[in-house]
RNA sequence: CGGGGUGUAGCGCAGCCUGGCAGCGCACCGCGUUUGGGACGCGGUGGUCGGCGGUUCGAAUCCGCCCACCCCGACCA
């Protein structure tokens, strides 16, 4: 490609609303444009790039068995309606009307449409084991796109959708998706690790994320170095203190005027927050049927703990979960600060599973300006449910070996998902077994997403000057500068490199030294080749690796063959970064 | 949805407070000189000042409503 014809150039100066490095960089070299928020457009080098990586992906996933397909992103709506996710879910999937007044759905994944299918090809056991995938467009209407190709509404995913006759074929492709994603991640510069993770909306028994770990991540995650435990903070478990048994004491009402916090509560009686009970009121959305029914949740950790929202959610089975209005904890006659589960009618109380072994804990009154002493769970005060609901923090004992864990921000490159017959039960996709019965077909669900992986893969691999790409996932493989008495030779090694197959971006604008190699660091392809009157006067071409800093001389004669021979060597060491990764629930 | 912020040329910004010819740098076009790490001179092109309404002799500027975009939070397969 010539780059005085190429549609897009490089900007000298970043927009000021892009903060993060792969943001500003993929700006700047030209390889996206902003449409509108979280909708972009994909420019020439940045759509060679992702189709690197769409590669990459087509690949690992026929290496596995996959069989490559392409699905509607219009969906009727009656499919999500059998699945129950047209009810479930809430204004992230967008709907319309076609002309003829149906619902419609635009496609924020694609379990319904792949079940459906399922459903009319799949008879019998001899046609399982079964990997179907395709690389198309999703819509998912997101409150709050960010940072680039980071978090957008519109994004391309590669998805794939296994479908097993047992549970042991299941686990078999899930282990085979769990290698093939660090295959896909490492090929593309992009080092991610493997944590637990929550199965959300879609259902199922097991899931893990792919995580990539930088500070731009939106994900907070648990590491525990001694051990290896790695877990979303969603789910994160850890190991909570045992307190020390107490002769349980007799509960006291006592004045803590204006001493609405946790902080100012165990301040002003100088005891640790570790003995107050904290109380966060929230309302669940239940889905019942197609009725959706919202409920005031009371829920307790002890005060030097937070609650989890996802691991509250999954407790009570909600469809939604978030902060109650202060009309809704005044309508049940609680009072904000104070608030007690001492006597409480019109919510559902949901404890931590450390509460009611912590004796002692002073809670609030239900009055302004009052708590109470020694308030002790089963004898004060029940709750509709006992478990797991705070969140594991920097510090936190790892649940296996109990050392402190620490905290790293990440962004979720991918997930893989145990999905079971969670949507062939729902859409009747069922075969028969070797016994001539009726069973429905055994899924796992498995996604990555193009865009926000090219966000990552630049996020990773830049310096000060701008890119430095892998040659896996560059554009293209050569960068050509014609400088002044360069340009005729020029144009014949562009001709000649081009020959052997090699991808060449060509510069030969009419601009200065300067701003071409500028631009050839910003855009960041892997080898740079400079014809000049000088190089040309010091024996051939000037061959320099974006990633090094050395530039030598190659003979004009020898250049063609030196960068096949670099392509290659390159090309051999990404192959390197694939290696096996033991599997870890 | 809550909080904060920004909309003026392709990009980056000033002008707004205190109403009076719409500006600057870069980019772009022409000519010339230069050119191995973002050259220089001269001359040019490009704007419904986010939109609608109001106040006023007169609005980029003041007032109201709306829209878009960004950041934090809620949310997120």
């Amino acid at each position: 490609m010539k780059m005085s014809h190429m549609f897009g150039g490089t900007l000298r100066q970043a927009p000021t609303d892009a903060e993060i490095a792969s943001h500003q960089l993929l700006v700047r070299a030209g390889f996206i444009r902003q449409l509108g928020t979280g909708i972009y457009s994909l420019m020439p080098l940045g759509w060679r790039a992702i189709t690197k990586i769409e590669d990459i992906m087509r690949e690992e996933m026929n290496a596995i068995g996959g069989q490559e397909i392409y699905m509607p992103v219009v969906h009727p709506a009656d499919l999500w309606m059998e699945t129950g996710r047209w009810y479930q879910i809430g204004d992230e999937m967008s709907r319309f009307h076609d002309r003829k007044g149906h619902d419609m759905v635009l496609a924020m994944t694609h379990e319904e449409v792949v079940t459906d299918l399922a459903r009319r090809e799949v008879q019998s056991y001899k046609q399982l084991p079964m990997l179907v995938y395709h690389i198309q467009t999703k819509w998912r209407d997101d409150p709050r796109p960010r940072a680039g190709l980071i978090r957008v509404r519109e994004f391309t995913m590669k998805d794939s959708y296994s479908l097993d006759a047992d549970e042991a074929g299941l686990d078999q492709q899930y282990r085979a998706h769990y290698q093939a994603y660090f295959n896909i991640f490492n090929r593309c510069g992009v080092p991610a690790v493997a944590v637990g993770s929550d199965v959300g909306m879609m259902g199922g028994s097991l899931a893990h994320e792919y995580m990539y770990l930088c500070a731009a991540g939106e994900d907070t995650l648990l590491l525990c170095d001694s051990c290896g435990y790695r877990a979303n903070r969603q789910i994160a478990l850890f190991q909570k203190p045992t307190p020390e048994k107490e002769e349980l004491a007799t509960m006291e009402k006592i004045a803590t005027p204006n001493v609405a916090t946790i902080e100012g509560l165990a301040n002003f009686l100088n005891v640790p927050k570790a003995r107050t009970a904290k109380a966060v009121f929230l309302t669940a959305t239940f889905t019942e049927g197609e009725q959706e029914v919202q409920k005031l949740v009371f829920s307790v950790v002890r005060g030097d703990m937070d609650v989890n929202e996802t691991k509250l959610a999954n407790a009570l089975r909600a469809k939604e979960l978030r902060a109650a209005h202060a009309e809704e904890i005044a309508a049940i006659g609680a009072v904000a600060g104070y608030a007690s589960p001492v006597g409480l009618k019109g919510a559902i109380v949901v404890v931590d599973d450390l509460i009611p072994l912590s004796p002692n804990l002073v809670a609030g009154a239900n009055e302004a300006g009052y708590h109470y002493t020694n308030v002790n769970y089963g004898r004060d005060y029940q709750a509709e449910i006992v478990a797991d609901i705070a969140s594991a923090e920097e510090g936190s004992g790892c649940p296996r070996c109990g050392q402190p864990m620490r905290t790293s921000r990440g962004v979720e490159v991918g997930n893989i998902f145990k999905l079971g017959t969670r949507y062939s039960a729902a859409l009747g996709a069922t075969f028969l077994d070797e016994k001539g019965k009726e069973q429905p077909v055994i899924m796992g669900s498995y996604g990555i997403g193009s865009g926000r992986l090219l966000a990552c893969a630049a996020e990773e691999n830049h310096d000060d000057k701008g890119l430095v790409w892998p040659i896996s996932v560059a554009p293209y493989q050569v960068h050509l500068l014609s400088l002044r008495g360069g340009q005729a030779q020029a144009e014949t090694l562009y001709a000649d490199l081009q020959a052997t197959g090699l991808e060449v971006l060509f510069d030969d604008r009419e601009e200065s030294p300067g701003i071409k190699f500028n631009d050839a660091d910003l855009i960041g392809m892997p080898i740079r080749l400079t014809v000049s009157e000088r190089s040309l006067s010091e024996g051939g071409v000037e061959f320099k690796l974006r990633h090094e800093a050395d530039k030598r001389i190659v003979a004009l004669q020898d250049v063609v063959a030196e960068v096949l021979a670099t392509r290659d060597a390159l090309l051999a060491e990404i192959a390197q970064k694939v290696v096996t990764v033991p599997f870890e629930e």
